[in-house]
DNA sequence: GTAGGACCTCCCGTCGCGTGAGGTGCAAAC
DNA sequence: GTTTGCACCTCACGCGACGGGAGGTCCTAC
């Protein structure tokens, strides 16, 4: 039995048999031989073969990289060396996506979890391609958690300012105007100081009346613009 | 200007045109309304559930899981706390894959890599499917380092085995002995001390000689079995 | 003689769109 | 008046790596 048949082979690898009909579709690992009734038979070095292709796709490579860096062994090492830092790439995005969650999951209640979200997400589409590189790059140096973390402080300041309106405390109370000097602060750590990033965060703020959050129907033309607007000159 | 158009829409949102007419092909973000041309126009209640939809999209949900997310919103919590499992998942995935490479690019010669891995593909469908789960529970308390560390170690014996014998060292030489001394304490790592999995590496082992490495004409049957079992004997 | 298994070859479905191809509607520039 | 150009429309195929099923062949065992 120096043949394999496809079952056999399938159990003995741990694929399965269509993976195998796959790789010979495609003829990445093809069964050197038939049978006359057409069966396939493996032959030792087809085995060998489908046992390389099995590694490298465990480390995570395609189907199309596996077939090269077999047709030219030579190659291995800047392929595995592109391979990690795609994989290296690939760890930071699921660690932003990790910390996003958590950082939800711990600072709100159930009901403000969609509304927080959607106000993130206009926000987020406020700023130029530039603008949003500058602020990524600054988001990477300060790490996935410390931007959440600053973002969440965002979120809780409009909702104390908005409550402060709520109630009707005049824009003029120092305790409003606390608020504001904190937001201030706030916007100048997350433009880290960039006077232009400040004026586009500015004036998205102030387009609001006409933009997205207004046509939506979005607390934001309840007037929190004018509010902190005044807090702001008069303080 | 309360209605949106697509291309519109896409700008301010940053998703593509494309993107759009799919949701409305799948009922996901259907526009409310067309002109008598057919043109789609977007309300501001369907503003509104695109950016619910992008923001769920940016936490890594499937259209589906968005779709759900959004017919019934009190099921959020459980819904992230799903998808964070996911993602924890997979970071140690990425984790596992990436400990491999670094552990393959820094132990090994350009030449030897395929070979390698191949060897290590061949030998981890040794084991049935309970030791395999048993191997992996012990592995993940191990940490991925280990593991790597472990299995470079091994590969390294059989390295300096195969050179002894090359070399005609005979089999009752005491560094031969040292050699196989650590090679059995590695298997007691590696298996944990557990009787039935050593017997099953030791099985798979002896097995090789009519098993897949020797029919796909793996230096396995060049005498290394008779070899160390000889030193074995005489130490 | 027939029941069961293992094998064969199509071929459609998945997921989230990208990327055309071919046509319509509408405005400004010639 | 027409041409150009743009934004929009509806199909419909393509990707990656197979899963899964339909419908048929082949071989063995009872």
């Amino acid at each position: 039995m120096t043949r394999w048949s496809v079952g056999d082979l399938a159990k003995a690898s741990g694929l399965t048999v269509r993976t195998l009909h796959h790789y010979d579709e495609i003829g990445l690992v093809v069964a050197s031989e038939r049978t006359s009734s057409g069966h396939r038979r493996y032959t030792p070095d087809d085995v060998r073969r489908l046992y390389q292709v099995r590694s490298l796709r465990q480390l995570g490579l395609s189907l199309a990289e596996v077939r090269s860096a077999l047709s030219r062994s030579d190659s291995l090492r800047p392929l595995f060396e592109a391979q990690l830092a795609a994989l290296t790439a690939q760890a930071r995005q699921v660690e932003a996506l990790r910390s996003r969650l958590t950082a939800l999951l711990d600072g709100h209640t159930t009901e403000s979890l969609l509304s927080t979200l959607e106000m993130m997400s206009v926000y987020e589409s406020y700023f130029t391609s530039d603008q949003l590189a500058d602020l990524r790059s600054r988001a990477a140096s300060m790490g996935p958690e410390a931007v959440e973390a600053l973002k969440a402080s965002w979120l809780e300041l409009v909702r104390q300012l908005r409550q402060h309106m709520a109630d009707g405390t005049p824009a003029t109370d120092p305790r409003v105007a606390d608020l504001v000097r904190q937001w201030d602060e706030l916007g100048a750590r997350f433009t880290g100081g960039d006077a232009a990033i400040q004026a586009a965060a500015q004036r998205s703020w102030n387009e609001n009346k006409t933009s997205i959050s207004t046509q939506i129907g979005w607390p934001a033309d309840d007037g929190l613009v004018d509010y902190v607007n005044r807090a702001r000159a008069a303080g």
